[in-house]
DNA sequence: GGAACAATTG
DNA sequence: CAATTGTTCC
């Protein structure tokens, strides 16, 4: 039996990254690509350009803001959008879950909160409370599930460049950190950090940053975690730093997962 | 001695046309392209890419608005821009004449006139009465002149589709058509018509009307007209329709003309 | 429809 | 720097 691969890319416009998405999955099929920051609503999403390159597609967005989606070569059993407490309803484009038999690949792109004393910020944290509280409800931590996306965290010191300078940013502030962990401890292991305990791994660089790529001026935000029971069974967990120097790139790069399911 | 090889495109953004300007010049390698609506200040102007392909370039434009250039193989002996009335000052990017030993070659951008009512129309027949000014106190119609651009004007019923819809249009009204003329009537030739009387033949298609191209609904409001010294030695001149096909084309096309000077 | 502009966001 | 939403122009 082949490995299942997955990926997750913060496309940052899928209509504006359809030249990198192709280019990519050319060179990397995987079973499975979760995109955050579609930043299109539904009957603008590009399904046609994931058909030709031979995926089924599965997305909720909206104009000009977040927007999730999952590619996938085979069939999912289900998938759900959004939280079950289904409050405000603002979250189905942030959260979709697909299960493949018995295996759950959930997807997020947990709000980034703009600064400590936004209301945003408010919202992020309340977004992973209400993660965990799905998590509690809906899941044990037998079960097999791999969680991927743009969590706006980085989670050690070593996931960002001059960390003393970021300890009040919404990404790395202690506070959200420790919030983040909270909900790992619920049942995951960073399937990335098993792989690759090196410093200055990232898989964001900020296009205002200049040269930000060459000097490697980033942070790793976007992640692949998976409970035990999937996280025991993982080949390799890499980042593709490629596709954030090729032409019109988003400022997100694409995190894979390879395992031996 | 070969042929003199002269072309004229409406590039609606020289920055934006750069892609088809290579692949273009690369299979129609002409003595001189004129340019217009080049929509770029002279400090922005990307002249180092004429020069890679070969061409020495001059220029005059703003921002956003109209703008002219004249590219080619051999150097020029002069450049003028603009009427040399300098009038409010504002036409140097819409008038420009290169010479060429005892050749003329003049490119303009005729302002496009809005509606019948609009101040816009007005300097737009201005534009023409300061251009027949300009021919009959600086030339002679014995002089060798190629008069090249984007007149918008459509000369006659066969350069329009549906005529009888258009007659209350800037570039089809009577009015236009008869100042057209009057100037044309100084001592032009119209080069294409010579070589081609059929109808249909367009140089711009609207980009909102879909599938103008396929349908050809267009316009013949791009022009090679010449001295009849000139005009006497024309070989051919034909309209290029292919890369109005190209990928991010012009809404024009490019116009070529061919003399055995 | 596709360029440009300006203003806003991350 | 590169997306977005607007507007205007042809």
């Amino acid at each position: 039996m082949p490995f299942f691969t997955i990926s997750t890319f913060n496309a940052n416009s899928v209509r504006s990254r359809l030249q990198i998405l192709e280019r990519w999955l050319i060179k990397n099929p995987v079973d499975v690509l979760c995109l955050q920051e579609t930043k299109v609503s539904d009957d603008q999403f590009p399904a046609s350009a994931f058909d030709s390159w031979g995926y089924h597609v599965f997305f909720r967005g909206r104009k000009a803001y977040a927007g999730v989606a999952i590619a996938c070569q085979g069939e999912p059993n289900e998938i759900i959008y959004g939280f079950p407490d289904g409050k405000d309803g603002k979250d189905d484009d942030r959260l979709m879950i697909a299960r493949f038999d018995d295996l759950w690949v959930i997807n997020t792109y947990v709000p980034q909160g703009k600064s400590i004393d936004h209301p945003d910020y408010r919202y992020k944290k309340d977004f992973f409370r209400r993660f965990l509280d799905l998590l509690e409800s809906e899941f044990k931590a037998d079960d097999k599930i791999i969680w991927v996306g743009d969590m706006n965290v980085a989670p050690e010191e070593k996931d960002v460049t001059k960390p003393e300078t970021k300890r009040n940013h919404v990404c790395f502030h202690e506070e959200i950190r420790d919030i983040f962990d909270t909900v790992k401890s619920w049942g995951f292991v960073d399937v990335f950090r098993k792989h690759h305990p090196e410093e200055g791994q990232y898989t964001f660089w900020d296009y205002r940053v200049k040269n930000a790529l060459e000097r490697n001026i980033g942070w790793r935000v976007d992640h692949i975690l998976a409970t035990p029971s999937v996280a025991d069974r993982s080949v390799d967990c890499y980042i593709d730093r490629e596709p954030r120097s090729w032409e019109k790139p988003s400022d997100h790069t694409f995190l894979v997962g390879i395992f031996d399911l």
